[in-house]
DNA sequence: ATGTGACTCAAAGTCCGTG
DNA sequence: ACACGGACTTTGAGTCACA
């Protein structure tokens, strides 16, 4: 695991973001490799942003959204 | 300071984060105290966020986002 | 009512590996 | 290709005192 965090353990809001993520991501035929790897985050800690095991930073939030060709409000709001 | 992070001093994207919450706070007639005290935040910490100097995370966005009474993606994009 | 420096500490995030 | 884990370093979270 990313370590789990007892402050936001399954917090809805990164559940929510993670699966978002994941659908965009899935949508565009693409690895957590590959987009971790675009977005110079680790594989690791990517995947576990998926499953809303991580509080994003806006800069990381930010790096995600670049590598999916996407804004940052498309990970919070379906267009 | 609240602590010169190096990957992100200076941050445009985090600078411009600040003065959108900025905005959002005065034009309802907020002090920083009322509004960090309504999130849960420390009224420093909250500063620092309006003047871009912290990398806040999702939950954060979150707090301060309910506090104004707005959600989220208005922290990042004019409506 | 706000800005800032100094501080602690938990968590963000990395790097290595496994099945 | 992904989930998960251990051990690790860096930084975000949160508080205080003072200008």
């Amino acid at each position: 695991m990313a370590k789990p965090s007892p402050t936001h353990a399954g917090n809805p809001i990164l559940i929510k973001l993670g699966k978002r993520i994941r659908q965009l991501r899935e949508s565009q035929g693409l690895s957590q490799e590959s987009v971790a790897l675009a977005s110079g985050l680790d594989r690791s800690y990517f995947g576990g942003v998926e499953r809303g095991e991580h509080n994003v930073a806006v800069i990381n939030l930010e790096k995600i959204a670049l590598a999916l060709d996407i804004k940052i409000v498309d990970l919070f709001e379906r267009k």
